[in-house]
DNA sequence: ATGTGTGAATCGCTTCACAGCT
DNA sequence: AGCTGTGAAGCGATTCACACAT
């Protein structure tokens, strides 16, 4: 009732990171209940798939529009497709992968990006007996044309899938072909242009948070992930 | 002043997920200071290291006792070791991999774990072409066989790399060999008793999340990741 | 009856601001 | 003078609770 689905969103400075890795999950739990054959769902069934509160899927919804019908919970095909919306997934995305070692080739041809309209069209390497090779139908493309080749691919987001050391050098060439948007598994923080986005994915420290929580026997049911 | 370094924390259920983030990344900045020979290092140098305020820093260290030193700041080595103890680095963890495709691969071996006391010491797949094979120093062990093997290798973190599909099944073998904390990549929510901590590893989440970002021209400077 | 949408209340994290060491 | 440690203020996110729609 409030924004204007169908055009950029005109507050989105008002909602938080926490909302949009719900939103996710949201859209996860949809595909999985659509699949089953469900037509309606309600707050409170997103809410235990979840494990958070009802209120909360509701005003998370709510701040993109009304999409629900008072009584019966909210079309599930329909709050999907909005979501969809809200998320950017109506679309498709041309990615880069950067650095062509175990999570580079993990992450090219993984179905589940696919699906979501994550394109993988370029892959780069500078190990020489790399470059050239195939790698499930990409060919690995030398890492120093890089910025050359993500502005001509007109390549939107990139992953660093590359060493520490590499990843900011690494960075600023995709940087200069123009992405929009970074994310880097380097175990690192990386600088970037306040117009580019960047989010880090970082095992080492996910595994730090389980040794805390094991430590002190920290049963965090709250603000898991 | 407050709490008692040395033994298990009291209260710490007052510690904020996102508290336990940034000790991460105090920890590994001070390693990089420290390498550069820094001997002291102030809460606003940390501060700029992460892009936060520096009361945040001392708010965050703070909630752990008080190991800065007015005038100067903190001793780096000191600091670093500190964290160390909170995080519950001091020590070495037995992890274990299930699955043992591009994910589970790129994990074993990799150095920065190793480093920081992670040791997987037992690789499962289901795969008969994969099992009895060796892959960086492990053997690939049957997967059917995980809860007895995890438990006589009193195995403390299971890390799931398996499909979606085979996630549950994955987990509930490790929870019944005692594990303590499950980092889970497989796309989907796992059931899990209380006592035992969960967290997730989602790249296509967070490949959403810069969908989003992009899509609605969003600069979240803050809370980023 | 059931379940949404939403102001109001609450909770918890972050920032301010300053007293107190060194 | 410089920087920590920390109550208090500020602010953003979550939860409550209920009017309203079906």
């Amino acid at each position: 009732m409030k924004p204007t689905p169908g055009e950029t969103l005109r507050d989105s400075a008002k909602v938080s990171p926490s909302t949009i890795r719900r939103l996710s999950k949201y859209y996860r739990v949809l595909g999985e209940n659509i699949a089953k054959g469900t037509a309606s769902v309600s707050s409170s069934e997103l809410a235990n798939a979840l494990g958070i509160t009802s209120a909360q899927v509701r005003k998370d919804l709510s701040l993109f529009g009304s999409f629900g019908k008072r009584g019966s919970g909210y079309p599930a095909q329909d709050l999907k497709q909005k979501i969809a919306w809200i998320l950017g997934l109506d679309r498709s995305w041309s990615v880069a992968v950067i650095g062509a070692g175990n999570i580079g080739t993990a992450l090219i041809g993984y179905g589940e990006f696919e699906a979501h309209g994550f394109h993988v069209r370029l892959l780069f390497d500078n190990d020489p007996a790399k470059i050239g090779k195939k790698i499930k139908s990409l060919v690995v493309k030398d890492i120093a044309n890089a910025a050359d080749e993500c502005k001509n691919e007109k390549i939107e987001i990139a992953v660093l899938a590359v060493p520490r050391e590499a990843a900011q050098a690494a960075a600023d060439q995709v940087i200069r072909s123009g992405v929009r948007a970074i994310l880097n598994f380097a175990p690192c923080h990386i600088n970037v242009p306040q117009e580019v986005t960047v989010r880090q994915e970082n095992t080492a420290m996910e595994l730090e948070a389980l040794s805390f929580a094991i430590t002190h026997e920290l049963f965090h049911k709250k603000n898991e992930d």
